[in-house]
DNA sequence: GCGATCAGAT
DNA sequence: CACATCTGATCGC
């Protein structure tokens, strides 16, 4: 029988080491101020991050792996009781703050998982990252990728986010007497805000809790929760709506909202019962990838400044990699595709799947057939008498886990976020 | 009361 | 249809 190794994003079932690609919440479900199922490695922003995200939690469990390093890792076969030796390689994923892909090689083959990523064209964070990838393997095969397929559509194409955010501050520039507010979610889109306080010199305002955050990032300079000091603010993503927009027009003054996402945001009208607008996905918009800018609505703007990699950044990463077997890691995506689809035939004659179906390997079947779910995690089990690609077998278990209770009460503040009576 | 979980929202 | 997250409700301890 096989055994648990080593669980990336996975937090529910009994593994050997633990590995946390970034601090979004869909990759900490079923992680817990409790949990101590036994060593997490993470990147150190993601370690210093932790007790925040997690207060209580033992951190002693905690393992740092520094970005662009190696690391050996001692595990031991639970049916053969033999030493397994895997050589951990952390990289920069340029996602979020403390995001990070895995690289493991070993007896068993060489996997990747990218964690969610973005390497925007040209940037020089994903060269390096592509660079520190390209040494760990040293010319090995890949034998299994596990990708970010969020936006594996041809339609999705974006500019690198240095392109985006500079409209992002001609937006703000060209409304000098408007209020503005920037949805953001609780981590990520730093080097975005950071950006519009530089080019425009002012601060940004955020809420309580994000303003720790950007405190424990060294950003405690540029942001502020005094609503007095900017007309800027960053807002959680579910208060920046049309009907919070007509309300702040109507009773403070003349704003305006920005959504950078990498998402076909469109405008649909409300249910029968209520009148008005709603913010909503737009397939229509994928047909129209000119403007990366778009006014969704008199108030509102989305720009296509995306912290996932769009399909050319995804077919570059593969094409490098050219791995023997590879798997998208979002299966919840409207527009979901198994980037096999598309990139099958750069990964040789061993990549055996189907483009008509996600994969034709039995290790994974089961995985499939949940694949309108969403997940993110995954298990690395070891079979000990096969040496490759097909030496790993898979599963994964589908949550959608909202973490509450205290937690959200502590958070409570961010839902007056855009008012200005929380000081 | 608290954590886990689900339904539903943006 | 949602990049991720929030709110409310329920259930069992």
């Amino acid at each position: 029988m096989d055994q648990g190794l080593i669980s990336v994003d996975k937090w529910g079932q009994p593994s050997q080491a633990y590995f946390l690609t970034h601090l979004h919440a869909d990759h900490t479900q079923g992680l817990s101020r409790r949990w101590k199922k036994g060593p997490l490695f993470c990147s150190p922003i993601t370690r210093k991050l932790f007790p925040a995200t997690f207060p209580g939690f033992d951190l002693s469990l905690l393992r740092v792996l520094e970005i662009g390093s190696t690391s050996s890792i001692r595990l031991v076969s639970e049916t053969s009781r033999k030493e397994i030796l895997v050589e951990v390689t952390t990289i920069d994923a340029n996602h979020c703050p403390g995001a990070v892909m895995y690289l493991f090689q070993g007896e068993f083959g060489s996997f990747l998982f990218t964690g969610d990523f973005r390497w925007d064209a040209e940037s020089q964070r994903g060269q390096q990252g592509k660079d520190v990838l390209m040494n760990a393997l040293n010319g090995r095969k890949l034998d299994f990728l596990y990708i970010d397929n969020t936006y594996c559509n041809p339609s999705f194409c974006f500019p690198p986010r240095a392109i985006a955010a500079k409209q992002v501050v001609d937006i703000i520039a060209s409304h000098p007497l408007h209020d503005i507010i920037i949805s953001i979610s609780n981590l990520g889109k730093e080097d975005l805000l950071v950006h519009v306080a530089h080019a425009l010199n002012i601060k940004i305002w955020v809420w309580p809790e994000r303003l720790q955050t950007m405190h424990l990032l060294g950003y405690g300079d540029i942001f502020t929760k005094d609503t007095g000091l900017t007309r800027v603010r960053a807002v959680p993503r579910y208060n920046c709506t049309i009907d919070t927009l007509v309300t702040l027009n109507t009773v403070k003054g003349p704003t305006i909202g920005i959504i950078p996402s990498g998402l076909p945001w469109g405008i649909c009208s409300k249910n029968k019962q209520k009148q008005g607008q709603r913010i909503c996905i737009d397939k229509s918009q994928l047909a129209d990838n000119s403007s990366s800018a778009r006014m969704l609505h008199q108030y509102l703007y989305c720009i296509s400044y995306s912290d996932h990699s769009c399909f050319n950044e995804i077919q570059e990463l593969i094409t490098i990699l050219r791995p023997t077997r590879m798997r998208g890691i979002v299966s919840s995506s409207f527009c979901y595709v198994n980037p096999v689809r598309y990139f099958g035939q750069l990964c040789g004659t061993n990549q055996n799947n189907d483009p008509s179906s996600s994969t034709s390997t039995s290790e994974v079947k089961d995985v499939e057939v949940r694949q309108a779910d969403s997940f993110s995690g995954w298990d690395v089990f070891h079979r000990e008498t096969e040496t490759s690609a097909t030496a790993a077998n898979l599963s994964y278990r589908s949550v959608k886990r909202r973490r509450v209770s205290q937690l959200r009460r502590e958070r409570s503040g961010a839902k007056i976020a855009y008012t200005d009576d929380d000081n």
